[in-house]
RNA sequence: GGGCGUUUAGCUCAGCUGGUUAGAGCACUGCCCUGAUAAGGCAGAGGUCUCUGGUUCGAGUCCAGAAACGCCCA
């Protein structure tokens, strides 16, 4: 903060907008220059702690995103008003740092295409290639995260890549084998064949993308055995669908619904000449069109069970493993919505495929490797890449008669969530976690936390729910190496430590340079049973088992349980929505396993963000907007005061237009200060000054001082309950009352004191409002909030913190907060407003004075009997609006006429369905007021039964809104017009100065000519002081600044120069 | 197919336990105020509160059903 620091004048100027990034820079070299977050920390140390786990962000982008900067905002929002209240914690960032993510964007840029690839290119060089880039990319987060504002010990970050992180892990994965939980599992799962690995649950969420496929239908001749030898004389095949061509050799069975209604029917397919019968679903044949088919009959499903038939591929050498398993099962999921109501049933390449080849003990084939191409035994397919042969098949299948149809068909369908290749399904040995056992220990655990917003604990029940088997194994290279050992004897054990790891170790440690592929393998150790050489699996982690273990590995669960005991559970946490699956899962699943509890108190999550339009951000799209970009062109408090005035559970539609709004709010509150800054150096005035005790103050003063305690009490309790934005939005209220309210209307007291008393009296409570806000909003806009605090406090109070964020953050003190007074003033400002209107209404300016206003509140109305027409308030009324009196009246005949309505919560349940006909007569004016009651439509009604009101009479200056009326007259007089005119010069000459550019406290001397000369006379000494003259004089001198024209009809000629 | 959420002005959203004229911000139009003002105020225009049915004197609000959109799971 570059500040000139001038001994006469106590704070440094402030122009009337401002640069927020060029202060920002400004305000982070500050921080830099004084470390004062070492500061923070230091005063904080051996306080109460508050524990906050930071979720790790990926470490795989070059720069930070908008949405990674909404989460930020809050994780950092809440650590500092924590710290601001005193609390010790441990501000520690995490990085996530392994698995597929980095993995493909490093083959990217060394273009390699391929596992094959990667193993040539050499494990150990890769691996390094891939620290090195999570090592970039955390530099760059650090650095971005730092230009938000966020106050973290950047130096000791975690990273999920740690020996320690990798040692946690392994000693929980010990503790599930033994547990029984831990499992090799042979299954059907997603597969991404560029990455060579299969994929889990969590990784196929939101991958669905629309696409196109070649669908084939193929004719499964019936066998003649068994019941079969009738169909197969009239050659009747089953119809079965397909979308993936290439599971066509894989097939082992055809599944139908026993009690689905199947139609046997007679066609002539296109091009040929003999007739054929069909199997099919009956629903699905009806609703198909044909062009010369004969129904046969109608069969249920159950009667087709058992039946054999010819697989499309049988004559293939794989046919001898799959031909004699041909039959047809019963399946309860086959429906007619899509197919023909028959399915095929390959074991080896589906998830439910597999799950039937199981229960009929059929077997399984797995037409695919790795890469998914043809395994061999597959004839002419052998080596080609499964998702190319559609058309092949189809000419294969057609060429031999078995194809009846060939449709383009458009789906749904997976892609691979990092690579965006299409998932095939693929049947290989995994490693899983079951989660039987776990299932309900994890859900009672969750049960316990406070999730906000609420129905994600719902959501979490839900995954829960739903949560197969945890598939936690990769057939990667950059991951947790899976510590599962065979030896040559074929004993299984799980190594749990690093250093039993090294105690076993029979060699290869003196290359062990990290717990990381190649090195990690080739470490053999000695089986624990038979002493034999065993050797590691090849499989690494999933990267959330590396994420889930951070509230153990981060605070030293294995070598200092007394730490872990301090900072578990954390109280806090902060993540996207999306994390329910993924962060919020994983980690319940460490905790339980190890403490049976949850490691999380406190949850909340924040939705996603997407462009102005509603669009996604797409990285490489036109519409992409990264963090840098953001802080730079709109600054980080900008977009801090965005999301936090943002309910969390609501998307967030980000643009430079919205941003431009909020700038403009944060306007109204610069233009405060900058007010504040500028009349207080021409008044010198001084902080350190005793104060005016409060209850010496005028009241507009005391009005605000009870409002800034109500917002502190208000802000407290809102931030105590992680609702910043109700927080954001009660402060900014209040500047925009400070603002437009309290120094628009009590301008005068600061550039024209009546009495030296009353300016202090000013100055002290715009002061006090001005700091206490700052420290209020300091934790959401850190940089703004340290800007006004250098200013308005460092620099002209001695002894004062050096931050804004090494101050208390505002304590409430209840003893200032008046309801009366904040209610009456409500009151005042209700009337004002209404006043303005009914003077628009009129059409005059609100220059010319008129005589008199009339307020009427309706009985019932809150406010009523608040105001009196007579104290200080009525004083503002009268000011504020230009009236000469003010009355408030019960009612106000001859201005504004009364209106009885029902009182509806009394009357409804009493008069029933006459309700409304009495309403009708009451809006009418058709009832009878005696003796206090109200005679209607043969009913009576007591006066706490109506609600009297007022409305304006037509014809005069009136207006209303709910429960208050105001109306004003519009008489004008020959002095009021003469006031009116001598305000209308003032504001003309006012005019004029600025227009001279004239400094605000520039002296002038004022020569004028024209009708306007009487009024000039008779308010001389008016005008004289609202515009600074030291002379006026009549008759124009042709030099200086000058203006000729009409005010208000009269003409006038005006000339002016610096005295 | 199951779960969760959403549907109110051109746009983004408030609307508490049912109640009298359904609000705010942005954008638009007109007027006003202004020696802190890249601000502010007043007003205008803009609504079949997604639809259907029900409960009730009274439904944006409660109940039932439907639809659309989004997310999670299958």
């Amino acid at each position: 903060m570059a500040r000139t620091q001038d001994e006469k004048t106590p704070f440094a100027a402030v122009g009337s907008s401002f640069d927020q990034p060029e202060l920002e820079h400004g305000i982070l070299e500050l921080w830099e220059r004084e470390r004062s977050f070492d500061a923070l920390r230091k005063k904080n140390a051996g306080g109460p702690r508050y524990s906050f786990i930071d979720g790790p962000i990926t470490a795989n982008i070059e720069a930070m995103g908008i949405h990674h900067a909404w989460g930020r905002s809050y994780k950092d929002l809440y650590q500092r008003y924590k710290a601001m209240q005193g609390f010790d914690q441990r501000w520690q960032n995490g990085f996530d740092c392994q698995g597929l993510w980095v993995e493909v964007q490093v083959e990217r840029e060394l273009d390699l295409n391929s596992k094959r690839d990667i193993e040539t290119y050499g494990i150990d060089r890769f691996s390094r290639a891939c620290r090195a880039r999570v090592d970039r990319s955390a530099a760059a987060i650090t650095k971005h995260s730092i230009r938000l504002g966020q106050w973290m010990d950047w130096d000791n970050s975690y990273y999920t890549y740690s020996d320690e992180n990798i040692s946690h892990i392994w000693h929980v994965l010990k503790l599930c084998q033994e547990k029984g939980w831990l499992y090799r599992g042979h299954r059907a799962m997603p597969w991404c064949a560029r990455c060579g690995t299969a994929l889990s649950e969590h990784e196929m969420t939101g991958s669905y993308k629309e696409m196109t496929h070649t669908s084939l239908y193929v004719r499964f001749p019936v066998l003649p055995e068994g019941k079969g030898a009738v169909l197969a004389k009239q050659r009747a095949s089953f119809l079965a669908w397909t979308t993936t061509p290439w599971t066509l050799p894989a097939n082992v069975m055809l599944a139908v619904h026993p009690d689905l209604d199947y139609a046997k029917v007679r066609v002539v397919a296109d091009g040929a000449t003999e007739p054929e019968v069909l199997i099919l679903g009956a629903k699905v044949f009806a609703q198909t069109k044909w062009h010369r088919a004969e129904l046969l009959g109608t069969v249920k499903g159950r009667e087709l069970l058992g039946l054999r038939y010819a697989g499309p591929f049988d004559e293939l050498p794989v046919g001898k493993t799959s031909g004699p398993a041909h039959r047809v099962i019963a399946w309860d999921e086959v429906g007619e919505e899509e197919g023909t109501g028959i399915v095929h049933i390959a074991p080896g390449c589906g998830a439910e495929d597999f799950a039937l080849g199981r229960r009929e003990g059929a077997p399984v084939i797995v037409p695919i490797d790795e890469n998914a191409h043809f395994a061999t035994g597959f004839g002419w397919l052998d080596g080609k890449e499964a998702r190319d042969v559609a058309h092949e098949i189809a000419d294969d299948l057609r060429r031999r008669g078995l194809l009846f149809r060939e449709v383009a068909y458009t789906h749904s369908y997976p892609i691979c969530w990092r690579c965006k290749e299409e998932i095939v399904f693929r049947v290989d040995d995994e490693w899983f976690i079951s989660m039987e056992e776990l299932r309900p220990r994890l859900k009672e655990a969750a049960v316990k936390v406070r999730w906000l917003p609420a129905f994600i604990g719902q959501r979490m029940q839900n995954w829960l729910d739903n949560m197969g088997d945890w598939n936690i194994s990769r057939k990667r290279y950059w991951g947790l190496p899976l510590p599962f050992y065979t030896c040559a004897t074929g004993h299984f054990f799980v190594i749990g430590s690093e250093r039993e790891l090294r105690e076993r170790a029979l060699r290869g440690l003196e290359r062990l340079e990290e717990l990381h592929r190649p090195w990690i393998d080739e470490v053999v150790v000695a089986c624990p049973e038979c002493k034999a050489e065993s050797t590691r699996v090849k499989e690494v982690g999933d990267c959330w088992l590396d994420a889930g273990i951070v509230p153990f590995s981060t605070l030293h669960w294995l070598d200092d349980r007394a730490y872990w005991e301090r900072w578990f559970p954390a109280e806090f946490i902060e993540e996207n929505l999306e994390q329910v699956r993924l962060w919020y899962y994983s980690q319940l699943f460490f905790s339980v396993v190890l403490t049976g509890r949850a490691p999380y108190e406190t949850v909340l999550s924040n939705e996603f963000v997407y462009d102005e339009s509603g669009e996604e951000f797409h990285k490489s799209g036109e519409n992409f907007i990264d963090f840098p970009q953001a802080a730079e062109r709109a600054g980080s408090d900008v977009v801090r005061w965005y999301y936090a005035r943002h309910d969390v559970a609501e998307k967030v539609l980000f643009g430079y237009q919205v941003l431009g709004g909020v700038k403009r709010r944060l306007l109204v509150l610069w233009n405060t200060y900058a007010f504040f800054v500028t009349y207080a150096n021409l008044d010198r005035f001084d902080p350190a000054q005793p104060d005016v005790p409060v209850a010496r103050r005028p009241l507009m003063d005391r009005w605000l001082l009870s409002a800034l305690e109500r917002l502190v009490r208000d802000v407290r309790a809102a931030l105590d309950q992680y609702d910043a934005q109700t927080a954001a939005l009660r402060i900014e209220a209040f500047w925009d009352d400070l603002s437009t309210w309290y120094v628009r209307r009590g301008r005068r007291r600061f550039w024209k004191a009546e009495s030296r008393g009353d300016s202090l009296a000013a100055y002290q409570t715009l002061y006090e409002a001005l700091t206490t806000l700052i420290r209020l909003f300091a934790p959401m806009m850190p940089f703004l909030a340290e800007a006004m605090y250098q200013n308005l406090v460092r620099g002209a109070v001695a002894g004062a913190p050096p931050s804004v964020h090494l101050t208390d953050y505002p304590r409430v003190r209840p003893e200032r907060i008046d309801d009366e007074l904040e209610r009456r003033m409500r009151a005042a400002i209700r009337v004002v407003s209404l006043g303005r209107a009914a003077r628009a209404a009129a059409k005059t300016k609100v220059r010319t004075p008129l005589p008199r206003l009339v307020a009427v509140f309706d009985e019932g109305d809150r406010d009523r009997g608040a105001l009196d027409g007579q104290d200080a308030l009525a004083a503002i009324v009268r000011e504020e609006l230009n009236v000469k009196d003010f009355e408030v009246r019960d009612r106000a005949e001859g201005l504004v006429r009364e209106v009885v309505k029902p009182e509806l919560k009394t009357l409804g349940p009493r008069l029933g369905k006459d309700l409304p006909r009495v309403r009708a007569a009451l809006a009418e004016g058709r009832y009878e007021r005696r003796d206090g009651r109200i005679l209607v439509e043969g009913h009576e009604l007591l006066p706490e039964e109506v609600l009297v009101s007022h409305e304006g009479e037509a014809g005069h200056a009136v207006a209303r809104e709910a429960g208050l009326a105001v109306a004003l007259d519009t008489t004008l007089t020959p002095e009021l017009e003469a006031e009116g005119l001598a305000r209308e010069i003032a504001h003309k000459l006012n005019d004029m100065r600025k227009d001279a550019r004239l400094d605000i406290a520039d002296r002038i001397a004022l020569r004028f000519d024209g009708e306007i000369a009487p009024a000039m006379e008779r308010y001389r000494d008016y005008i004289a002081e609202e515009i600074l003259a030291t002379s006026m004089t009549r008759g124009l001198a042709g030099r200086g600044h000058g203006w000729s024209g009409e005010l208000n009809g009269v003409s006038a000629a005006l000339e002016i120069e610096r005295a």
